[in-house]
RNA sequence: GGCCGUGUACCCAAGUGGCUUAAGGGGACGGAUUGCAAAUCCGUUAUCCGCGGGUUCGAAUCCCGCCGCGGCCUCCA
């Protein structure tokens, strides 16, 4: 049973399907494909996967739906009213910059000059890191597409959706010929956020554009059509040709995907206002029912190294920054999903090296049940014992440290070291073998999702390739074969500077990638 | 200014009124191991939970005030 912040209703609640017998219903707000994404996006992706694996754990079925932002949107403050430069273009010039410094990677080949192919070659991006870090709903997508929708797909549907809020007077065509949603029809807006009617209007101070804000009927209205005939994506429409909102994108591919009453949906502190606000205007309005999504899941901002995420500062890694620097898959989902959900978390390269080292003492720990699996002991094991502490920690508004220290816990009941486990006592065998701890393990795995994911550093750091380092390594062999050990340490801190780290062992020498 | 979240050791981070004289990981320190290291294993490492009041037999946990950090208040995960 998983009991679970609620930040509509902000208490912890249970979470069940609306349908008792049926699948549990889960929307999460994607990535935008005009860039690639920084590990920040990828932080509240892996806290809505998370979820979603602890809701497996527990046994629910779970229909995931994450989409793919591809419309082109604004850049500029004032662009929930259609000012501002359209993202794509913006993405566009970048390419076109990439691809005149040769910075983009080998063998890509992007057309600037069409939305689509950007909004492809984003796409793509994503779904590869995604997959690198283990988000279940991508491979989803590979046998259902439709679980990872992309808004050009659905444009019938939004004017639908529209065309319906304008039937029913929840929506007008104000006098500059855009579509507005009409707030004021709606007596629950705010709910979500706390910005109620009145608050936004005595707040309206600066941030506003006052040209759009005259044609409104309140300023908290916001847009669902946009005529617009320059934009670089726009279709036809009962209100001329251009591009829809925001906020529209969401609900419409939910409810039509979903259905119209939703279990949960998720998504970064940053769209509870306006994103979620209006989503839930919106599509209420539409349904006519008084509940979009049951539950409301919002993961907390990532720091860097204490501060905020900084492009200037050069903080604004993607997850290829870190694979160059020698971090593995594993260790980056691990790092950026074991603070809470509802903190803001530290990122921190020193962060990361822990990381990596718990996965590979999990590792470890894994081979060495692999290896036993047969063998019988006295149950039950130490990893299925953990296993109801590591259940009611996750289920607890998903206590990941919780969860972590209960595997942590088990661990130390278990002789990693030893080349055989040791032999159960006359008369206690039967009660179970250490294949059952490796279950166990699977279950806990199966939530954290770190086992199966690359361990081991994909890319070479610090510039020295595989040959250099044997080559290194056999003359500090032979160094040390003469006793030379001032020439065999010089070759390993040579090594150490450049980011490899070595280890004797009974077989011989062998060297890892290190992070940071 | 309004709304939301948050503040625990050198760092990351649990703790949801008594089982807590505060989990887990890292670091540091000591020991085993090693030519010396690294890795590994064992042990030690907060009488105290941003600050000040209050409620209670009892508070890191509840309430009030203050301070700090973060998010939103029509770009944003």
């Amino acid at each position: 049973m998983l009991n679970l912040h609620n930040s509509l209703s902000r208490t912890v609640e249970p979470v069940a399907p609306l349908n008792h017998s049926g699948p549990l219903t889960f929307y999460t707000c994607g990535p935008t494909v005009y860039d690639v994404a920084h590990i920040g996006n990828f932080r509240s992706f892996l806290n809505a996967d998370l979820l979603r694996r602890t809701l497996e754990f527990f046994g629910h079925e779970v229909i995931h739906v994450m989409n793919m932002t591809d419309v082109g949107h604004m850049t500029e403050d004032s662009s929930a009213d259609g000012g501002g430069q359209d993202k794509m273009e913006v993405a566009a010039v970048r390419l076109k910059e990439a691809k005149k410094s040769g910075s983009l990677p080998e063998g890509v080949e992007v057309d600037a000059n069409d939305p689509y192919a950007i909004a492809d070659y984003f796409a793509d991006r994503f779904l590869q890191d995604a997959k690198a870090l283990g988000l279940r709903v991508v491979f989803d997508a590979d046998e259902f597409p439709e679980r990872m929708p992309r808004p050009t797909n659905f444009i019938p549907q939004m004017i639908a959706f529209i065309q319906r809020l304008i039937d029913d007077n929840h929506a007008y065509v104000a006098a500059d010929g855009v579509v507005y949603f009409d707030t004021q029809s709606f007596p629950d807006y705010g709910q979500l956020s706390g910005n109620t009617l009145d608050t936004i209007r005595s707040g309206e101070g600066g941030r506003v554009d006052a040209q759009t804000q005259q044609v409104k009927k309140h300023p908290a209205d916001f847009m669902l059509w946009k005529p617009d005939s320059q934009h670089l994506m726009r279709w036809d429409s009962p209100w001329g040709e251009g591009y829809p909102g925001w906020h529209i994108e969401c609900s419409t591919m939910a409810i039509e995907l979903l259905g119209e009453e939703i279990d949960i949906h998720s998504g970064g502190e940053d769209n509870i206002f306006p994103h979620h606000e209006c989503e839930i205007a919106q599509s209420r309005c539409f349904t006519g029912r008084d509940s979009f999504a049951r539950h409301w899941f919002h993961t907390r901002f990532l720091m860097i190294e204490g501060a905020k995420m900084s492009k200037s500062a050069g903080t604004c890694y993607v997850l290829e920054d870190l694979l160059a620097r020698g971090a593995t898959p594993a260790a980056v989902r691990l790092e950026l999903l074991r603070t809470h959900y509802r903190s803001n978390a530290n990122f921190t390269f020193q962060g990361l090296k822990d990381a990596q080292r718990m996965i590979e003492r999990w590792k470890r720990m894994e081979a060495w049940l692999a290896r036993h699996a047969d063998v019988e002991r006295v149950g039950p094991g130490p990893v299925e014992s953990a296993l109801g502490a590591f259940s009611e920690a996750i289920g607890n508004d998903l206590n990941v440290a919780g969860a972590i220290a209960a595997l942590n816990g088990a661990l130390a009941g278990i002789p990693i070291e030893a080349e055989a486990p040791p032999p159960a006592p006359d008369g206690s065998a039967g009660s179970g073998t250490w294949g059952d701890d490796l279950a166990a393990l699977g279950k806990m795995n199966a939530v954290l999702g770190v086992l199966d994911l690359e361990h081991e550093p994909v890319r070479a750091a610090g510039g020295m390739d595989e040959a250099a380092i044997e080559a290194k390594l056999v003359a500090r062999a032979e160094a040390k074969a003469n006793r030379d050990f001032a020439a065999a340490d010089a070759i390993r801190d040579e090594l150490i500077a450049a980011g490899i780290v070595i280890k004797d062992g009974a077989d011989g020498t062998t060297w890892t990638r290190s992070v940071g």
